[in-house]
DNA sequence: GGATTCTTTTGACCTATATCAAAAAACGAT
DNA sequence: ATCGTTTTTTGATATAGGTCAAAAGAATCC
């Protein structure tokens, strides 16, 4: 889904007022792996996700990648802490594929919060949305088991878990590769 | 903190505006227990904890109590997807104080949302503070013992820590009471 | 298209934390 | 203060899932 269909989906906005705002975005085309958001760094940008798949992740204690969340296709990403409190971002983040994402400044777009009531909406309404996945995956992380965590993920995002690797879906889930591919392997018996 | 401070700290609304806003809000006096959500039932206030803390739990599969989150004085409460979402609620709401809160309805909410472009501010800036606090919760619970989550809590909601029963901290942290228990003591020691 | 690198699977073993049960301590109401 | 209830602690035991190491399978690249 294209970023001005999506943005019309959500808000009534008028032509003029999508032309205006969508005039802050700058498309952007990255490729794999190439990072958009480093450890340590402020993250001051937004991301709609047009085609492609991101995620965030950090680097635990022993060095291993920790995937924390996937952002699919017509979803906004960034480093969520981050970007908020503007403070030094626990993440990295990079998109999976090859990618088109579309970015804008923390700055233009508290501007464009100020100019436009409707504006604030939006970003109220993405809030809430990111808000509500997070506390769905907090419902499944915190007293599930590795079995449930990962039909959880099967149903909630299954474009997602067919395309990128296993070991970033079993960090993403909170288990070890070894554990998700033998879960994995049960299920396709039965 | 009293509502009206709150929500004059966050957003600079005229004298006018907050008189307005505030005669939307119910002042409600709770005593300790009294069920304000229930498990399956669609949650439409949200509230405002001026004393008093809240939390939100649900009865997992054998019947034990699983808190998900708590809500200390200055913040607001909700079951938050049920709200959002219009969906039944996974959770009880409940305070464990004899408390104050302010409670406001959806629809009320959403009419104060469409006169003023600042409340919408409001509602977005609460929505994003709860979604750092849930991330930061995530965090913590996925890939962290059971003894840094111990200690995530006790820098992160040392207020709360206190006052509550172990076992619904337990719960919080996603372990049992027992090692709970164990922690503390051993913490205790060194 | 074979070599190299990355990803997934499998097996053996280990540990953090759960569970169960009962004692001890704290709390609350009379 | 005392009895009953709730909460916390302690000990013994069990297990889900982790770690390590190596093999098997895919993908990528000159």
């Amino acid at each position: 889904m294209t970023i001005t269909d999506f943005l019309k989906d959500l808000v009534d906005f008028s032509e003029a007022e999508l032309e205006d705002i969508l005039s802050h975005f700058q498309k952007e085309i990255v490729s794999k792996s190439q990072p958009l958001v480093k450890q340590g760094q402020v993250c001051r940008k937004l991301y709609y996700v047009e085609k492609g798949i991101g995620r965030n992740y950090y680097l635990n204690s022993d060095g291993k990648e920790i995937t924390q969340l996937f952002f699919g296709e017509g979803r906004f990403m960034t480093s969520l802490e981050s970007f908020f409190e503007e403070s030094p971002s626990l993440y990295n983040v990079e998109m999976l594929e090859d990618a088109e994402i579309h970015s804008i400044s923390k700055n233009e777009l508290e501007l464009l919060f100020e100019k436009y009531h409707k504006m604030e909406r939006l970003g109220r309404l993405l809030s809430t949305e990111m808000l509500t996945k997070v506390v769905h995956k907090l419902n499944a992380i915190q007293f599930q088991t590795a079995k449930e965590r990962y039909e959880y993920m099967l149903t909630e995002y299954p474009d997602i878990i067919y395309r990128v690797p296993l070991g970033m879906i079993a960090s993403y889930l909170g288990m070890s590769q070894e554990t998700l591919s033998r879960i994995r392997k049960k299920k396709i018996r039965d």
